[in-house]
DNA sequence: AACTTACTTTACTGCCAGTAATATAATTAA
DNA sequence: TTAATTATATTACTGGCAGTAAAGTAAGTT
């Protein structure tokens, strides 16, 4: 009897590693076919044909074409997360000693998500238009909303901490978070549409710099009171 | 003869007046249904049924569903450009005298659109991420091209002259418009998938209002430059 | 070998943008 | 007044795609 049980665990394990496997060949596919046709003219036959598998088989492991878009924006929140930590141990070890390098840490943070995955950064962008949130495998949503979240709560968290230090001015975080959201997600929406492609990265990065060099201006002013 | 031209030339008025009063109830139509159900959600026989003729009828006056909408938009460019207008007179009759004010003149006059027509705004922002704005007739296509980039110069414009005057520090013009249009675009966007209507247009407009100080703010202190 | 479970596919449905072919009403020409 | 032309509208379709039901297959279990 031992020795079945350790033999079904055993071959229970290799099932679930395939599966764990299946499930990221479906993701792999996915990127690749999202970054070279974009989002809305993928088909999921075509996901299915790049994963070597018929299109039924990824709503197995996917409720609809969102939550497999979804699944993808995983890494990219946790990659923005692991950069503003980085930002915030310099900050609370006194490593950042004023609000330009705060403020740009911070920016850098979210936007280094857009640098590795533009494809699918574009695509966050896409779900919050459309009103398209509903409908996903729970957890995906669950984790999604979780980190989404967490990394806001953690930016206004190393913001507040930053006007207590004075090293910026004093203003309301909540809406702080938001402009410097608004402003990243807008200028590659913008310049998205503009660009072709080569000098693309370059006019993004100068109109971002010049987003960021403004907030810096405005929030490092020690004198006087923004609001 | 003469009589028989007159006659013909009266029937061929009327046409034409019915003609602009048909593609001006389906473009009504289209609003309505845009702005209740969004743009993809609502379907082609829906807006033919709300303007009470069948769908290819539309398609007889409109290329396609994209076609439709930017239709729409004309109004809407065309309200900001007249805003943006009074703030240029206001800026050359010197009636505007510091750079806070013809900063919040040009937020306000692309915000303007927005408090207009909402779901119009919104569907300009989601033709900038769709590969969209190909297919549409040539005419539409090069008005909105024109006119869009013509409210983009003349904000340019502004921008340079209140340089000139001293009353904003010296930036790159191009880079600044885009900053400002970026922000109200990602602040809107932000708050559209956040808020649930009512306090909405509070948040928004709170948000709007940091963003417009702090650009404000780093704009307008005369010692330092920001490039 | 019979049975169960997990997984995959074939073959569909339903929805929707857009179109071809056809019908109807109004204008013009005879 | 009637035949021909034009403008306008409709019915009935195509094609593409997301998502699903039902049937098949292979592996593990008894």
């Amino acid at each position: 009897m031992d020795k079945q049980d350790k033999h079904k665990s055993i071959c229970r394990k290799r099932k679930e590693r395939e599966k764990k496997q299946r499930i990221q060949s479906i993701l792999d596919a996915a990127k690749k076919v999202f970054a070279s046709k974009g989002y809305l003219k993928s088909t999921m036959d075509e996901i299915a044909m790049a994963a070597e598998i018929t299109k039924p088989t990824i709503y197995l492991y996917f409720k609809s074409k969102d939550d497999l878009i979804l699944s993808l924006m995983q890494p990219l929140i946790d990659d923005s997360r692991s950069r503003l930590e980085i930002v915030e141990k310099e900050l609370l070890s006194g490593a950042i000693k004023n609000g330009r390098d705060l403020v740009t840490g911070i920016f850098q943070a979210f936007y280094h998500g857009y640098e590795i995955l533009p494809e699918t950064f574009r695509v966050v962008q896409l779900f919050q238009q459309k009103d398209l949130i509903c409908e996903l495998r729970p957890e995906i949503r669950a984790t999604l909303d979780e980190n989404g979240r967490g990394n806001i709560d953690l930016c206004r968290r190393m913001l507040a901490r930053g006007i207590e230090m004075e090293l910026i001015k004093p203003v309301n975080v909540y809406e702080m978070v938001d402009v410097i959201w608004a402003l990243i997600v807008g200028v590659i929406q913008l310049e998205d549409c503009k660009g072709d492609e080569q000098k693309d990265h370059r006019l993004k990065k100068k109109t971002l710099d010049l987003a960021q060099r403004l907030i810096v201006e405005a929030l490092t002013r020690n004198a006087e009171q923004v609001i």
